[in-house]
DNA sequence: GCTGAACCCTGTAGTTACTACAGAGTCAAG
DNA sequence: CTTGACTCTGTAGTAACTACAGGGTTCAGC
């Protein structure tokens, strides 16, 4: 099958399915006589995996590591399970700060209204001091 | 003000204060004898501001059109609470989406729970064949 | 046999928001 | 006058794609 009907099947853009292969993610295909990528079943499958991977949010690098697992025959399940676990609280992590930007962001709009204000209360928020200032990003420290 | 006391005064790095500069986002501050910056007040209220509209998720582009819209005088408020209001929501749907990845994966990491199986209960959610294959991504139509 | 549309190829450059150097200059203390 | 901490410019790297430019292939229809 060709590249766009392996991007049909799999929900993923023809260039994604190249990048992959570039970055070794996926093996090279066989090729047609016109130089033309021809994809087996096989491929598909593994194609599809990354998809799948990439949709509960894994990075490339990690389903790197996942495909190796499962091409490994004496397989270690402890060995993914804690990747998984890990990826989990990470994602856990990504949405308790997003949803705490969405509290603020929430009160703001709701004390803003659309309203006409003097002074915009969103904005106000913005210039007002941070609560937890020089936390945040854990700068490098000033020694003078 | 020096660079590294903007930055220990606003939570964030050297390097980030000197991109933002770059990308034209904050002014290009005082000079010293020696060619220093040199930050006053303004220019460290302006950097928090961003600090600030970065830790509510705000893009730097968005931020730049919030302080372009600060600067002006007869401030639309109407145009801030809209752009707060659009990004809550795209928030809102971050988080629904994390959320599904991590229901997913607690679903499949219960099922593991780190035991020696015959095939991991990970990987073959990951092998298994999507329930909604061919949406996530809207690729391009495949006309053949 | 020829044309045109639809598909495919390689290679490169762009995106976001930084981060990490290299190689050099400045400044204050000892 | 040296040393160490700080700063400067400029460039390149990161993740995971996306978007071309400039060509080649395939095939249905005439």
């Amino acid at each position: 099958m060709k590249i766009g009907e392996a991007a049909a099947a799999s929900g993923c853009h023809i260039e994604t399915i190249r990048y992959y292969e570039r970055i070794g993610l996926l093996p090279r295909p066989a090729r047609t006589g016109g130089g033309y990528r021809d994809y087996h079943e096989d491929d598909l499958r593994r194609l599809r995996f990354t998809t799948r991977g990439r949709e509960l949010g894994f990075s490339l690098d990690e389903i790197r590591s996942l495909l190796q697992l499962s091409d490994d025959p004496k397989l270690s399940c402890a060995e993914v399970d804690h990747m998984a676990r890990h990826h989990l609280a990470e994602i856990q992590q990504r949405i308790s700060e997003l949803r705490r930007m969405a509290d603020e962001l929430q009160r703001t709009v709701a004390a803003c209204g659309g309203g006409e204000r003097a002074r915009c209360v969103i904005l106000n928020t913005l210039w007002r001091e941070r609560p937890n200032a020089g936390k945040a990003n854990s700068p490098r420290a000033m020694v003078p």
